[in-house]
DNA sequence: GTCTATATACGGATAGAC
DNA sequence: GTCTATCCGTATATAGAC
């Protein structure tokens, strides 16, 4: 339909790249949790992990993490309730881990992809490939984030809004700084912001919709990228 | 910042007429829910109903459904547990009847809207104002929908889902149309669609971020609006 | 029609065997 | 390091008084 503008880097490419980082995030969630996971060979430890995680997303994303009891995860994980509990010490202290697990791995990699672009048009579509790339990559974890965020206490729960408004303020800077460039429109920098974060968030809230549809991530992020092309680009007729 | 083009009817006006008809749906529920609500003053199951609908939506969009405990639900509504179970069977039916509600009122209003317009520009301006009207009505209603759909049994699960595709077609029509019409450009109209409405639903599930920032409806469809037309409409130097 | 009190089951968490 | 068996609180739902 439209010429296929490519980003530096294709998904499959990308993907290889975090599934990498997501071991050391294992690694760092040991580090960070020393003192509830007793000292084990590391090894174990990253395994029952992967277990672990990947069963709560999958119960919880189907019923919700309120609705998993701890029998159903047991079966799940193959782990005993009692071994359960040797990684955790609550269920609640399970819902944090996952929501930061997701939180420091994303955002690190938007920071670094976005500044390596020096136009606000290259930073714009920088910063929403990425994002897709990252929430297409760790889908069950966007998702249980989103969902399960009104299950956080007070602290961890202001921690996910601030970590959303960070991204939301990437946005506005591009915006912002392409529109004193003269580049891109007078628009709200801040409300178009927030118009893009949901409409990256559609990509992960409804994925399985996206993939019954045989869309793929790349087509959607070119699709993104030329609405918001059209919205903040000047006219060609030159009429600020 | 631009012009401001005023939609046929303000929120205020739009409010009022919605805020009678949810009095119909109450009376709707009792009507089809009929076995299970033995008969009794229409009038006091008006008023209880309306406190127990409110309770829930209170609780369950601060905590969650599940969460929800019926000693939550007793407090907050002021009826007895007792009281409760003669106005449903089960905690699952209270959530079906939530779900049918905001259904039934949402789809026969913006049919009607639509098809009072007769442009593409004009259907499709109607459409995206009206939902955000109804959204912003029964913003309590469509939260709840989105975050509790997956706790639905199947059969309800599938209406919901149906309901969802329902509002996709209404938009992927209009493009369409305009499309023949020779007044929209060629995109996809069906991915341009989905992304509509992931717009428009950011629109109730970031609700308390909107109005913290004072960011009132009519502004937010506004903006939507000419997001959309950008990306819709031909370039104006005439090249297809 | 609504309340209080309770039956019955299921939840998270842990103690102690191996 | 992991498993089984169990404690004990809290959940939904209802029976029976008023």
């Amino acid at each position: 339909m439209s010429k296929r503008t490519e980003f530096p880097m294709t998904y499959a490419e990308f993907n290889k790249a975090v599934t990498i980082s997501k071991r050391d995030i294992y690694k760092a969630t040991i580090a960070e949790n020393r003192e509830t996971m007793r000292v084990k060979k590391e090894k174990t430890v990253v395994k029952n992990l992967e277990k672990i995680f990947g069963a709560v997303l999958k119960i919880s994303n189907r019923k919700g993490f309120k609705a998993m009891s701890m029998r159903d995860l047991s079966r799940e994980s193959g782990l005993s309730m009692g071994a359960l509990y040797t990684y955790f010490s609550s269920k609640d202290e399970l819902l944090e881990m996952l929501q930061n697990q997701r939180r420091s791995i994303s955002e690190k990699i938007l920071r670094e992809r976005v500044a390596q672009e020096s136009t606000p048009q290259g930073k714009l579509k920088a910063a929403v490939y990425t994002h897709l790339y990252l929430s297409e990559a760790m889908q069950p974890w966007y998702f249980f984030s989103f969902m399960e965020a009104k299950n956080l206490n007070k602290l961890e729960r202001e921690k996910a809004v601030a970590s959303d408004l960070g991204l939301e303020k990437i946005f506005e800077a591009i915006i912002t700084q392409g529109q004193e460039a003269g580049v891109f429109r007078q628009r709200d920098s801040r409300l178009t912001a927030s118009i893009i974060q949901g409409m990256l968030q559609d990509w992960y809230l409804k994925h399985s919709k996206y993939a019954k549809r045989d869309i793929t991530v790349d087509q959607y992020a070119e699709t993104i990228n030329e609405f918001l092309l059209a919205f903040l680009t000047p006219p060609s007729d030159g009429k600020a």
